[in-house]
DNA sequence: GCCAACGTTGGC
DNA sequence: GCCAACGTTGGC
């Protein structure tokens, strides 16, 4: 799960525990959210327009896909008249802090690593702010966030 | 701050 | 349903 540090650091969901993740905006990664994220599964969190970009630690997802009914208010910089209590348009989960890795795995990193070839966050122009991650890769990239070899 | 890569919108 | 215009993301 991406986000820029300006928004929220893998630091803030330390001090915060736990979190809603609210606001997310697109079709591909909604779909995500409201069909396939359930509480317990493990998450990458990943600091995107920063200095430098990569994954900063672990999160877990704590409440799988429910309706993000931030959307059903007028007014609120993530309301969408489309959306409806009835018919929800955008769905939203919440995360818990797992673990602040001590240095940032760069992009660069991920790049490079062996058996990160095909991680999605290291193709070009890839967007998504959530991004389906094999159990492969996930171990992978904590071990380098633990400081060990991949 | 630039700009490439996407996603969305809307005229036709 | 095509596609140009526009908006956003995010690496650099």
């Amino acid at each position: 799960m991406k986000c820029e540090p300006a928004a929220y650091t893998i630091a803030d969901l330390e001090r915060d525990g736990a979190t809603s993740w609210e606001g997310v905006r697109n079709y591909q990664a909604r779909n995500m959210l409201r069909g396939e994220m359930q509480a317990g599964d493990a998450v990458l969190f990943y600091a995107s327009n920063a200095e430098p970009s990569g994954v900063t630690g672990l999160a877990r997802i704590a409440r799988g896909g429910y309706p993000d009914h931030t959307a059903w208010t007028k007014g609120h910089k993530y309301f969408d008249e489309t959306s409806s209590k009835a018919s929800p348009t955008w769905y939203m989960v919440d995360i818990e802090f797992v673990e602040r890795f001590p240095a940032v795995v760069s992009l660069e990193t991920l790049k490079s690593t062996k058996g990160l070839e095909n991680m999605l966050v290291t193709r070009k122009g890839s967007r998504l702010s959530v991004q389906p991650v094999t159990k492969a890769e996930f171990d992978i990239v904590t071990r380098l966030g633990r400081g060990k070899r991949p």
